[in-house]
DNA sequence: ATCCAGGCTCCTG
DNA sequence: CAGGAGCATGGA
């Protein structure tokens, strides 16, 4: 089988920042199936409306005027699947986005516009699949992040499938049914506790057999979507904001539950030592309709405070950075 | 060894 | 309804 490849231009709205996004992704434990390679491109293989292709995305441009050329590489690559391929990365990286509001919301609060000027150009990058962020928020709870990556690479790579571009093979997602159909032996071999392999193939289960419909709950209000999501076993408030917000690419949401995001907010904020829930919610408040942002960049800000040389980036003289 | 980590559930008062 | 214990595992 010949793989076919498709080339299409994306122009996001400016200012924007591609560079940061792919410093995020290096840093970012849950991503464990994209590569970013030296001269800066992302690759990941996705499944786009049922078909297997590998996304090949580089940016042309700069902050000011940013360009990103979208490569589709596949066994049948038509222009309708192109199109849906750069509609995924533009939703995945909020390429569509005008971040003016945000920033201009932020502006009353010196605290936040500090951080915004800072790392101008950054803007979400969401988990690929809603499915996918349930998977990682299931992984993620209570346990320390590199060992949570560790245990999220064990599970592609004991049910994920592959797709063979060229002579290489790239790790696709499991899907719902490959995750229900998993023998719990195998995962608590692989360092999965009792609660958490019952609790990912309990939730993959219901997904499979559509009792969990996560492309729905876009259409919920908020605490509706929370509400279904945490009926189901496993799902905290915690894990439901992380997937409406990380997943499904709501705008509005803050997991003010969040330790990390409680510590470096009452830090920056100097509210002692820990902020509760209700200080985080109440200093989002301020970014309503935008709050997703605000721990985003929270979460980018404690991202480089942990891995300062973590940079991928080569500097440009020139270029974006803003430090 | 001890404490903790990007929580959740269940059980008290 | 708020608060806390127990959970189950690896990392610092």
């Amino acid at each position: 089988m010949n793989p076919q490849v498709t080339q299409m231009e994306i122009d996001p709205t400016a200012p924007y920042s591609f560079d940061k996004a792919l410093t995020y992704l290096c840093g970012s434990p849950s991503a464990v199936l994209e590569q970013i390679d030296t001269n800066n491109s992302y690759r990941r293989a996705v499944t786009v409306s049922g078909n297997d292709v590998l996304l090949v995305l580089r940016s042309t441009g700069t902050a000011g005027r940013p360009r990103l050329v979208l490569e589709v590489h596949g066994n049948i690559v038509s222009p309708a699947r192109t199109i849906q391929a750069a509609q995924h990365v533009r939703r995945i990286f909020s390429l569509d986005v005008d971040p003016q509001p945000f920033e201009a919301l932020a502006a009353c609060d010196s605290v936040l516009s500090a951080l915004i000027q800072r790392f101008r150009g950054l803007r979400p990058v969401l988990i690929a699949d809603p499915y996918e962020s349930l998977l990682w928020a299931v992984i993620g709870q209570q346990v320390n992040v590199s060992f949570a990556r560790k245990l999220k690479l064990a599970l592609v790579e004991i049910c994920g499938r592959r797709l063979r571009i060229n002579g290489h093979d790239y790790l696709l997602l499991p899907r719902p049914v490959d995750v229900a159909a998993l023998d719990e032996q195998v995962l608590r071999a692989h360092q999965f506790s009792r609660r958490k392999t019952a609790y990912l193939v309990g939730l993959s289960l219901a997904v499979a057999d559509g009792r969990l419909d996560l492309g729905i709950l876009r259409n919920l209000p908020y605490e509706e979507a929370v509400a279904t999501l945490t009926r189901f076993d496993g799902i905290g408030r915690w894990t439901a904001e992380s997937v409406l917000m990380r997943g499904l690419g709501a705008q509005d949401v803050i997991p003010a539950g969040d330790l990390g995001l409680r510590r470096v907010i009452g830090q920056a904020y100097g509210l002692g030592k820990i902020a509760t829930e209700t200080q985080i919610r109440l200093i989002a408040e301020q970014c309503a309709g935008w709050r997703s942002w605000v721990a985003f960049y929270w979460w980018f800000y404690l991202q480089q405070a942990a891995t300062p040389k973590r940079r991928v980036v080569p500097k440009k003289v020139g270029a974006d950075d803003a430090g």
